[in-house]
DNA sequence: GTAGGGTTAG
């Protein structure tokens, strides 16, 4: 009623009832009610102008409330001490560093700035936007301090993601003889979380316990925070379960405790539980919990209905559990879900984009996983250090040098030559790439190395054929005293199977277990198996595939088809070949290996029974190619190649290698019949592409300089026969990196230091692939 | 009448 006459009469600003009115609706946060009776205040005085502010930032209308202060100032009313607060509030709840320092000098001119509550809300403002420095500054420089101005830096430092000075800073509050609040302690338990310091984190609680406010629901959440992402969640699960009341915020983070400590099973039990048994419903943030507990479980179906409710709840759009759903369909293999949502989303940011370009990756679609991260470059946000570690594993997979030296280039010039996660990829790129010396160098340059980096350099002799040397660095990693995690036992175990060290192998299978507590995954089963192809008894190799826990892949039966095939054992590679095709109806290596099988067998009836079927599949027998980058020009051949502009040099080249090494002009290839040999003269494995290549290599670099080249399919044994005598005829060290390891020839040896068969794609448990995806998932 | 706090994506 008289709000309404106010209206029709407009009002002078001293009626007491009027302020009266305005402070109740701001206060509710009935700011349009507000806001209709403010514009019928005449003149309206500093006080009023401070009640529509606050009653904006109140109601998260930073927006509003910064236009409220502009437009204050434009009518000439002066801003007071009270005033200042809620302005640099709203600049702080709108990120904006460049307003909230025209604020502060203003605030300087006229000496506002001295005021404690005006001084408290600068630095949360600053260390909002990110200025640490500046919030620092203004601590440094009050002329007087509460205990709010230390909460905030405690805040501001632990917001800034620096635990250690937080904690400090905790430290000199009390020291200074103020005693911590439930904020102090609620920050500072953030700090230990950051620095994952169980050990200050009970201090706190000891604290906690001493002061009087142990049943606070604030502090009590952020304990059970605090202790999950220390990694004790026994702690956490105590003390859940002794509080007196828990809301949504507590069950989320006891969620997310479980999914971040590899508890996938209890964190969706857990997310059930919370409706069971306190009645509540599951929010956005319940949901972006649970989501990587579906992805650590591979749990598709799961991930699926968390989508449908998000969608069902209303909680999209809103980017991080977009982002997270993302994420989930990733993991899960699902690439194309990923895309389709991140493609829809409404506002993305770096971090979906980074989860959009780690997913096209671990999915092996790196063309794309590049193509997003050139948009992203051109676009005004720039990469950051995850944006670069996510995308070297796509240059490491193109397996060219040159591209990945470029990309190593890009992340020192953004100044992450000391980063360990972005140094662990480039140290991958280069042993994928060939280059295990650069590998090496940034290995032994690192300031700080973690688990992956040791597990990255002992895969990297692997996977070049110096399986030994891995052991030893293996031995060295011990002796500084760092554990060994599963993804070290698959570059261990590997190493072993590389050069068939095959009792070291099933003493480490064993110690992992037994001194580390480590359950075997699939990929340590694949390298066992693998290893027990390579010692010839097939017969143990099939019963411990048969035997093993886990549903076998096709890759580790194919490291039984592989060793079928070298026992010729054409039953056995039979079966397995079934058994592969069965799950992998495409598998083109299957098809050719049998092929090549009956060949040597002279069962010339199979072999065109396998190339018909392969017809009637579609399926094409992989085109043998060998790349070599000279001068930072690519060039790549084919079996018989005789495009290329230096041909009749490399012919000649060729010929001469071919009788310096003892080889005939003509050698009759096992696996074709007599009549098909003219039609496969470009199957001589004297005209392979890989020596190709190195007859380009050999006249196109300097004397007595390396020659790398890369290949599609598996060397073949002529050719590795052949290169070791290249290597000692010409004095030249000879890297060839086949689709399973890179080869050393030097001085008529080569490092892997057995021999190889041909095309077979999946066959082995350790191809780069699979370990890549290890180390991604390792990262993240 | 003013300032500081817990769960959240790569």
């Amino acid at each position: 009623m008289r709000h309404a006459t106010i209206i029709k009469n407009g009002s002078p600003s001293f009626d007491p009832f009027v302020t009266r009115l305005l402070c109740s609706y701001a206060y509710l946060g009935y700011m349009a009610d507000a806001l209709r009776l403010f514009d019928n205040i005449s003149n309206p005085d500093t006080f009023q102008w401070n009640v529509m502010i606050k009653g904006y930032v109140d109601k998260g209308f930073f927006e509003e409330a910064f236009e409220f202060y502009q437009l204050m100032q434009f009518m000439g009313v002066r801003a007071d001490n009270y005033t200042f607060p809620f302005v640099i509030k709203s600049c702080a709840g709108l990120c904006s560093f460049v307003e909230g320092w025209k604020i502060h000098c203003r605030l300087i001119k006229v000496g506002f700035d001295l005021d404690v509550y005006v001084g408290n809300s600068l630095i949360t403002m600053y260390a909002k936007t990110g200025c640490i420095d500046f919030a620092e500054k203004v601590f440094d420089e009050m002329p007087m301090r509460d205990s709010v101005s230390w909460n905030s830096m405690i805040g501001g430092y632990a917001l800034d993601g620096d635990g250690w000075k937080a904690l400090l800073c905790f430290q000199e509050m009390m020291e200074f003889g103020i005693e911590a609040d439930r904020f102090s302690v609620i920050s500072a338990l953030t700090a230990c979380s950051l620095v994952k310091s169980v050990k200050h984190g009970m201090e706190i609680h000891c604290h906690v316990i001493r002061c009087g406010f142990p049943s606070d629901v604030m502090v009590q959440t952020t304990l059970v925070d605090m202790y999950c992402k220390c990694g004790n969640v026994a702690f956490s699960e105590h003390l859940f379960n002794s509080m007196f009341q828990r809301n949504i915020v507590a069950w989320n983070s006891l969620i997310g405790g479980y999914a971040l400590n590899d508890h996938p099973h209890e964190a969706l039990l857990t997310s059930v539980e919370m409706q069971e048994r306190d009645k509540i419903n599951p929010d956005a943030i319940t949901l972006v919990n649970v989501l990587p507990a579906c992805a650590q479980l591979r749990g598709l179906s799961q991930g699926k209905s968390i989508h449908a409710t998000a969608i069902r709840r209303g909680f999209l759009p809103f980017l991080v559990l977009e982002t997270a759903i993302v994420d989930m369909y990733a993991k899960c293999g699902e690439v194309r879900s990923a895309e389709q949502l991140f493609e829809q989303m409404t506002e993305k940011n770096l971090i979906s984009c980074n989860a959009m370009i780690a997913a096209y990756v671990q999915n092996g679609q790196n063309k794309k996983a590049m193509e997003l991260f050139h948009n992203l470059e051109k676009g005004s946000v720039k990469p950051d250090a995850v944006t670069i570690a996510s995308i070297i594993p796509a240059y490491a997979e193109l397996a060219l040098l040159r591209t990945g030296r470029q990309i190593h280039g890009y992340a020192t010039k953004n100044g992450y030559s000391s980063n360990t996660f972005i140094l662990n990829s480039l140290i991958y790129m280069y042993a994928k790439c060939g280059d295990l010396q650069a590998a090496q160098r940034i290995f032994d340059s690192m300031l700080f190395r973690d688990v992956v980096s040791w597990n990255t350099i002992i895969m990297a002799y692997a996977i070049h054929g110096f399986g030994r040397t891995s052991i030893e660095i293996f031995t060295q990693m011990q002796e500084k005293g760092l554990k060994p995690n599963g993804s070290t036992f698959v570059s261990v175990l590997s190493s072993c199977s590389i050069a068939g060290m095959v009792d070291e192998g099933w003493m480490y299978f064993n110690s992992m277990q037994q001194d580390y507590n480590i359950n075997p995954q699939i990929e340590h089963y694949g390298c066992i198996a693998d290893l027990l192809g390579r010692t010839g008894d097939l017969e143990k190799a099939e019963s411990f595939i048969q035997d093993m826990p886990l549903v076998p892949t096709s890759r580790i039966w194919g490291s039984l088809l592989v060793a079928s095939r070298n026992a010729r054992n054409i039953e056995l590679a039979e079966s397995t070949a079934e058994r592969i095709l069965a799950l992998e109806h495409d598998n083109t290596g299957c098809y050719v290996l049998l092929s090549n099988m009956y060949a040597e067998a002279k069962r010339w009836e199979d072999v065109d029974r396998m190339r018909a079927l392969m017809k009637k599949e579609s399926l094409e027998k992989t085109r043998g190619c060998s790349i070599i980058e000279i001068n930072s020009l690519t060039c790549s051949f084919f079996n018989n190649d005789t495009s290329h502009i230096e041909t009749n040099t490399i012919r000649e080249v060729l010929d001469l290698l071919s009788q310096k090494i003892g080889e005939g002009i003509r050698t009759t290839p096992i696996k074709f019949k007599p009549r098909d040999i003219l039609r496969t003269e470009a199957s001589l494995p004297r005209s392979h592409s890989v020596r190709l290549a190195i007859c380009f290599g050999l006249i196109s670099t300097t004397v007595g300089a390396p020659i790398l080249v890369k290949k599609n399919i598996r060397i073949c044994d002529d050719c590795h026969h052949a290169v070791k005598m290249i290597s000692k005829v010409t004095g030249r060290e000879i890297i060839i990196g086949d689709s399973r390891i890179y080869h050393h020839f030097r001085d008529g040896l080569c490092s892997c230091g057995c021999s190889t068969l041909d095309v077979i794609h999946s066959s082995t448990s350790m191809t780069l692939q699979g370990y890549q995806s290890r180390v991604q998932m390792t990262h993240h």
